[in-house]
Order: structure tokens, then C-alpha cells, then sequence
DNA sequence: TCTTCACCTGAGAGCGCACTCAATCTCAAG
DNA sequence: CTTGAGATTGAGTGCGCTCTCAGGTGAAGA
């Protein structure tokens, strides 16, 4: 009774009580427990009732270290404070769950450190698989899962070998919907808010941004592409800096919709209209996206699909399922309440 | 090589190499790894350089096993989608992290199946405590949980065992901090949208809210009393429902922000205008709630608070440290712009 | 009746690690 | 030079479980 000062309470339950409880070996346990089709009906009877009367929890530390599989999926987001993730989250989640296999989180806050400890932490509790979701691995996540030891799944881009999916979300689709959207309501002029630029997503959906707005005929303004946060205070600042600028704009696309949700702030402290005094447009299309006011025309990225690619891709590594998810993740545009014509000033 | 298919790539690391490699036995290793202060720091150093040279991760599992501790706390929330709970997550993870623990997240979504898969999973883990943060424990979990074997902690009401503690939040306050500023504006007809009644603490908002009203004179309208569902949705439909009654209140108390930001959109719907033609009082002060068009007027309840008090209180069963943790959880208005004299009409 | 074979079951090994305990080593004092 | 206390070290055990493999059983065929 060593390690176990509390004493009495739980008589420290394993496999083998259930064995000599139900009269059989601890293999039948296990055989049992793991669903082995050989199992005399009879004697898995009895152990399920032994299990059940003992109240018999198989120890998940002790089966993933003998049977070298965790059953755990690691997801990596960059900031689950922003809704997206959560959304993301919940929808991964479940089809893991769906499918036998937990998930550990991991939000990195883009701090190199946190990211480290992230990944770190993963490796020791040996899961299973990764799905790197950051929209932007700083080369660090990228070079630590690059060995190809265990199965992962990025986004935009990743490392190219046989156990890693890349999954390739189309932003070009949905911000030249949006950008058509505007420039078919008469827009001229058009600003940019972007993510923190280092992300190699915030970066790619500026640049689709303004290779869509060349392809109409419209040239970029620099001092109207503004880097943001992806943070709520972020969109907020962005659109403090723009307003101080001498001209303004008449619309206004933002790398997500916690920007925009700033954006439209900071222009209500302002006291200009939306859409009436300049339109915009989000990205992503959170649920609380319906829900601003006026509410948020927005480019949709689904995370459903992103969640069912993400660990689809990963449970075909695994399993080999072949299971072929689609690797590619298309966007559109969604028009609420955020656009308009533009009002001659 | 019998369950190693892939072959060749990473030589099955373990202590054992890394003790070869370095030159001591296995349990120097160990100690080194722990921290044990009697290893010689030559060794020490041999030992580290291996540890880099292999790039060695002990395994978490094995760990586990042998010591008994998993180093793992589990953290059960209702639902991740309310940007409420990743706050609470976000800072719950950062301390637990500092104390090197890690989390794993359980989301219920209200839903008694998940509810106790979680609990299930939570076990089978072996976390060395778990944070029930549903704010309304459907029995379920209380039970589950009940026997004690593990470190607990729960809101509002909880087991009543050593290793269990309750934290108390004092709604009270801050709805009657609310209920008065409404009631100094000049507020008579207030109405209410509760979160789901099965919840505890959704019943226990809504009882605070009609004592607080009674304390000041008012008789609360049972027909102004709606039953929302803590979401966004809930919030919408329920004020939908409240502007179909025939006389409508000057003010709406909400059980949780995202019921207010629906009731907002309800509003901006029906082309009512807050605070001009309707106050509005949210709770949890998320965020977001700053960023609502109007920034919404909201009874904070700190998130931090109750994650630090949670982690703290787990850590205190687990390692004494005798952090006594504040178990009462405070609440205040934070006053917005939601709020205003009630127009005549 | 005896062998053959398919089918189940249980004994036992060992997953990677922490921890105990006895062995070894160091160094000062006798 | 010997001895003992104290400091380090390594062999070995076992955490709870899965999986292999050999042994045992019974039905079918010779």
C-alpha cells in the first residue's frame, strides 16, 4: 500500500480483479473488451456483468503503451479564443470521437514558445496523428513534424511525404466573389485589412485580394492594405489607422471576420454607416457572423470541411482507409447586410 | 519488427538507448530526466547531450503508468462554441501548463450521451482532476463523479467530499447591480430570457433576477420570464417570441451574452432600436460584448477568476499546496451602451 | 475407437518507465 | 592503511494491458 495514502477507497481496479471476478483469464478480458469475435458468448457475458459490477474502466495509459497506439488525435489551432476555432474544434471533435479516436488541443497564441511546448506535448502522449491548423506554421511546426514519423495534416502548405496531407483551402474563389460583389456595386475603391502578415495564410488571401482586384482593373492602394491581428482589437485599430488617412475608402475586405466584427466597431465610434457610408465584406463566415449588425456579408470557409478533410486525411494514414477525402477546400462569398452602393460623397 | 510496418524510420527510442548512449544504466536517466539532485552533474550532462543527440521524448504513457499520476486535468465544458468557454479554456490551460499539467477538453453540448463519454473518457485517462464548468451538472456528472476518487471541482453546486471543491459565483450581484441600474433609468416592465432551466445555474440567474426585482417593488410578468438556450439562436427566437406578446417590456436582462447578441439581432430585425427603444443587459461580459453595435451593458462574471480559482483548487487536492483559493467567485455590471432612460411611449 | 483439425482459452512475455534497494565509490577520520 | 558515513549508481521489479503461443476441448472423419 505504498502509493496510496488516500487507501481504502477504490480498491485499485485492473483487468485481473474483472478476470477472477468473472472466472476467466485476463486475455478473455481483454479479448472481450476488444470486441474478439472468438469469445464464447457465454463468458463475455459474464465478464461485461463483471465489468459492470466493478465498475471496470480499462486504463487507456497501460493499452496505448503496450498496443503502441494512443488513440489520439492532436489538433494545433492558432488562438481558440477566435470563434472560428472552437467551431473547428467541436466539428473535429466529434467525427474523431465518431470514430474511436480523442483529441488533445493544442493553441499555440502564435507565440514560438507556446507552439514548442505544443508540439512537445504531442510527441510525448504519442498521439496518433496531427492536424496542424494555424494557418501559418512558422517553419517551426512544420520542420518538428517534417521527420514523417507520425501522420499529419496541414493547411495551405506542408511537408511532402507520404504520411502528411496538405489541405489546400481556395481563398482565391471566395475573395474574387467578393471583390466582383463590390466592384458590381460600383466600388472604386477598396482597402484591405490582412492577418498578422508572418501567416502564410493572412498573406496568401492579401495577395488574392489584390490579384483580384488587378484582374478587374483596379489598382491597389498601399496605404489602404493594413496588416491586422485577426483579433477583434485588431480590425478596431486597423480601422482607427485607415480613418486617420486623408481619403477614404468605400469598402473595406477584411482576412476574418473578427476584424470585420472590429472594423465595424470602430467605424460605429466613428459614427459612420454600414453599409450606407462604406461596405464590408468578412472571411470565414463565423456564426456570430449572422449575427452582428448589420450583419456580415462574408466569404465562407466551411469549417466542417476543413474538420472532415482534416481528420479524414488523418484516419486514412492510420487505417488506410482509403477513405479519399477532398483535399481541396473551396470558399464563396455569402451577402448579408454589409454591402451597398456606394454613396456619392 | 512484428508491429512496426513502416519500417526502418525512427529506431524505437527509448530510455534504454538514450542510458547506451550515454554511458549510464536506465535509471540514471530517469533520475536525470525527474530532476533528481543527487545525479552527477557529469553524468547529468552526458545524459542531456544524449537525450539532444537522439532526440529523445520520454513517453507520457509509460510515465503514467509506473508513476500513477497522469499529469493530465480534464476540463468539461458545455459547449466550446460559446466564445465564453474558450476564454475559460484558454486561461484554465495556461495556469495547468505553468503547474506542468496538461488538459483535456470534454465539451457536453447538453447532450447526456456526450456528457458521459466524456466522463468515461476522462476516466480511462486517469486525469488526476477534473473541472466540471457546465454551470448546471445534470445529475450525470455529479454522480459520476460522486465517489471521489478524484480531485474535483464544480460550480454552483457540487459532492460534498474532501477532495471535491464547490465554487460559488455570486450572481446575485451582479443582476441586482443590473436590475438597479435598469430600475434608476427609470425601468419598470423588465423582462427576462433565461438559459435552458435544467441548468442550475441558468435557474439560479433567473431566481436572482425575480428576488432582485421583487427587492425594489416590481412584481416580475410571468409572460415576460422566456426560456432561451444560452446560444445565440436561443436568444433570437426568444425575443421573437417576446415581440409577438401584446405589450412589450422597456428593458431585457439576458442569462448570457450570446442570448443578448440574439436578442440584439431580433431587434435590429424588427427595426427597434437599442437603447432608445429597448435597454439590454447581457451576462458573462465576453469579449465580444464590447464589440456588439451597441457595446453591450453586461454583468461580468471573470472568466479568469474562475479558471484560476478551478485550477488552483484542483492543485490544492493534489499536491496540498495549500493556495487556499477564493471560492467565491464575484460578479459586476459593466455598464454600456445598451442601457438608456425608457422612451415614452 | 482413434486421429485430425478447428476452435477457444490461459499462461506468460514485455511495452517504457519510475522507484526500491543493495552495491559501489569517495573521502575524511582514526 | 583501514573503516565508516554519505553520496551515487545500476540491477531488477512491476505498473495494467495486449498479444503470441501452446495447451485443452469437442466434433467430424477414418
Amino acid at each position: 500500500m505504498r502509493r496510496s495514502p488516500k487507501a481504502g477507497k477504490a480498491p485499485k481496479m485492473d483487468i485481473r480483479n474483472v478476470a477472477s471476478h468473472a472466472g476467466v483469464s485476463i486475455a478473455t478480458v481483454s479479448r472481450t473488451i476488444n470486441h474478439v469475435a472468438s469469445v464464447d458468448p457465454v463468458l463475455a457475458a459474464r465478464v461485461w456483468k463483471a465489468i459492470e459490477d466493478l465498475n471496470y474502466f480499462p486504463n487507456s495509459q497501460a493499452r496505448a503503451l503496450v498496443s503502441g497506439r494512443s488513440k489520439l488525435l492532436g489538433l494545433i489551432v492558432s488562438e481558440i479564443t477566435n470563434p472560428f476555432f472552437p467551431e473547428l474544434i467541436q466539428e473535429f471533435e466529434s467525427i474523431a470521437v465518431e470514430h474511436g479516436y480523442e483529441i488533445l488541443i493544442g493553441s499555440t497564441n502564435y507565440d514560438p514558445k507556446r507552439m514548442e511546448s505544443c508540439v512537445r506535448r504531442m510527441l510525448e502522449r504519442k498521439v496518433d496523428g496531427v492536424a496542424i491548423m494555424t494557418f501559418g506554421i512558422e517553419e517551426l511546426l512544420l520542420k518538428r513534424f517534417a521527420t514523417g514519423d507520425i501522420p499529419t495534416v496541414f493547411i495551405d502548405i506542408g511537408p511532402e511525404h507520404r504520411r502528411s496531407t496538405t489541405l489546400i483551402v481556395d481563398y482565391r474563389q471566395g475573395i474574387n466573389e467578393g471583390v466582383q460583389h463590390l466592384a458590381v456595386l460600383g466600388h472604386q475603391k477598396i482597402a484591405f485589412i490582412s492577418g498578422p502578415l508572418k501567416l502564410r495564410s493572412a498573406e496568401t488571401r492579401q495577395a488574392a485580394f489584390i490579384d483580384c482586384l488587378k484582374a478587374i482593373g483596379l489598382t491597389p492602394c498601399a496605404s489602404w492594405l493594413l496588416e491586422g491581428d485577426h483579433t477583434l482589437d485588431g480590425g478596431r485599430d486597423a480601422m482607427h489607422r485607415l480613418l486617420r488617412l486623408p481619403g477614404l475608402p468605400t469598402a473595406v475586405m477584411c482576412s476574418n471576420d473578427m476584424t470585420a466584427i472590429g472594423v465595424l466597431h470602430a467605424l460605429f465610434e466613428a459614427k459612420l454607416r454600414v453599409p450606407e457610408d462604406l461596405s464590408l465584406i468578412g472571411f470565414d463566415d463565423v456564426h456570430i457572423a449572422e449575427y452582428t449588425i448589420p450583419p456580415l456579408t462574408t466569404v465562407r470557409m466551411s469549417c466542417h470541411d476543413l474538420a472532415r478533410s482534416a481528420v479524414f486525411a488523418l484516419l486514412d494514414h492510420l487505417e488506410s482507409t482509403s477513405r479519399v477525402p477532398a483535399h481541396l477546400i473551396p470558399t464563396r462569398l455569402i451577402v448579408r447586410q454589409t454591402t451597398a452602393t456606394p454613396s456619392p460623397r
